[in-house]
DNA sequence: TTTCACATGTGAAACTTTTCACATCACTAA
DNA sequence: TTAGTGATGTGAAAAGTTTCACATGTGAAA
């Protein structure tokens, strides 16, 4: 029951795409190098993300590439659906909806909600909106697991706090500010304007005389 | 000119933004442990971050705002403008185009790329659109530093060629691909399929057996 | 067979990041 | 003034992550 470094379960997300492709394209077998490449990183961390999984690779020829993508599974342990609500939809929460009711299948968003009347109750993407009042009622009759935020910074709190009462156990925050809630629940950020100001940093555009 | 720590400078960017919030409240001095309660860290972390910005803080006074704010960005110096490009003006890339030109100021998303007709020739958000076709020749002379690529994982890769080609310096890549360029370019991704799966993973909401 | 070439699996080293713990210092109040 | 309180700044320990290097093992070719 212990857990995977978070960086390596990380990864073997990645890999496990990389691995679907690879089986499509009718592959059975891939190298550590190969499969490093692909990720863009080394062989050995590949290796050693692997050995978290208990893999089984051989000399010389690899890794059967079935047995490792379940593996992966088995260690991520989502082959059951994960039920997922969304609130705020502006631009980003409908691009998030597209995207994911496209493709993914285990990762659904089955709510999404609104505090404006004119966004709710139709369907976008497959996806039936509600009015925000109604969260606590629906995630709980629709066994939602995880939220994502994708309101403003002015609500964002507020929303966590109405997720956490539904009794949510994970969420991902869009919102440029960090949420409170209890230690118990995952709470994961990305912050758009923080990465691009790590990108201009990084790339050394900000030429700093000392 | 020996580079902050990349952790480090994630959460500079996030003080930056809370100590602007704070002095338009009109506050004048800020504790570590309180910073640390709005970043959502500890007080020790706080202070060895700003440790690398050469801070000045006073035993049993805190920090000055200003001062602390201006410390930070001579570090980070993005004083001036960030030029920035976005291929792949989907749901994800209007987005994003609303969302900064709306807010930022120094951060400018200044021309927008796709490869469909009907996209392109009108301004989004404030922002020009081109067809994906001139995008060489606008980087070069809008003098571009950024990318954004928000196409699907199919002509990711195409389009970083032709933004490295085009003499970009850092790339944001939201593709659900790792992307392959000269090391010397910083490239940055955003992965939010495999966010959701660790705030799953991590949610413990995949009870494994083992 | 035997040999060779080359992948895997993994301790151990190296590096990065966070946390601890405490000397030092500035303000307050007696 | 002096003492006390509660900040800061920072070595050093701890924790987390990546890289190295090599013994081990496998398949292929002579």
């Amino acid at each position: 029951m212990n857990k995977i470094p978070p960086r390596t379960m990380e990864r073997l997300s990645m890999y496990r795409r990389i691995l679907s492709e690879l089986e499509q394209k009718g592959l059975h077998f891939i190298y550590s190098h190969q499969l490093a490449e692909l990720a863009s990183n080394t062989s050995a961390q590949v290796r050693r993300d692997l050995m978290e999984v208990n893999c089984a690779g051989i000399p010389r020829r690899g890794y059967r590439i079935p047995e490792l993508k379940e593996k992966i599974n088995e260690f991520l342990k989502d082959s059951e659906e994960i039920r997922v609500a969304l609130v705020g939809i502006g631009n980003l929460g409908r691009a998030l909806l597209s995207y994911f009711n496209m493709r993914s299948k285990r990762l659904k968003i089955v709510a999404a909600f609104d505090s404006d009347p004119e966004k709710t109750g139709r369907v976008i993407s497959g996806c039936r909106t509600y009015h925000v009042n109604d969260l606590e009622d629906v995630v709980r009759r629709q066994k939602i697991s995880i939220g994502i935020i994708t309101v403003g910074a002015g609500s964002a709190q507020k929303v966590a706090d109405m997720l956490v009462e539904a009794g949510i156990c994970g969420v991902l925050n869009f919102a440029p500010v960090p949420l409170k809630m209890p230690k118990t629940i995952h709470n994961e950020r990305i912050d758009i304007t923080t990465s691009i100001e790590k990108v201009a940093y990084f790339s050394g555009l900000n030429k700093r005389v000392q």
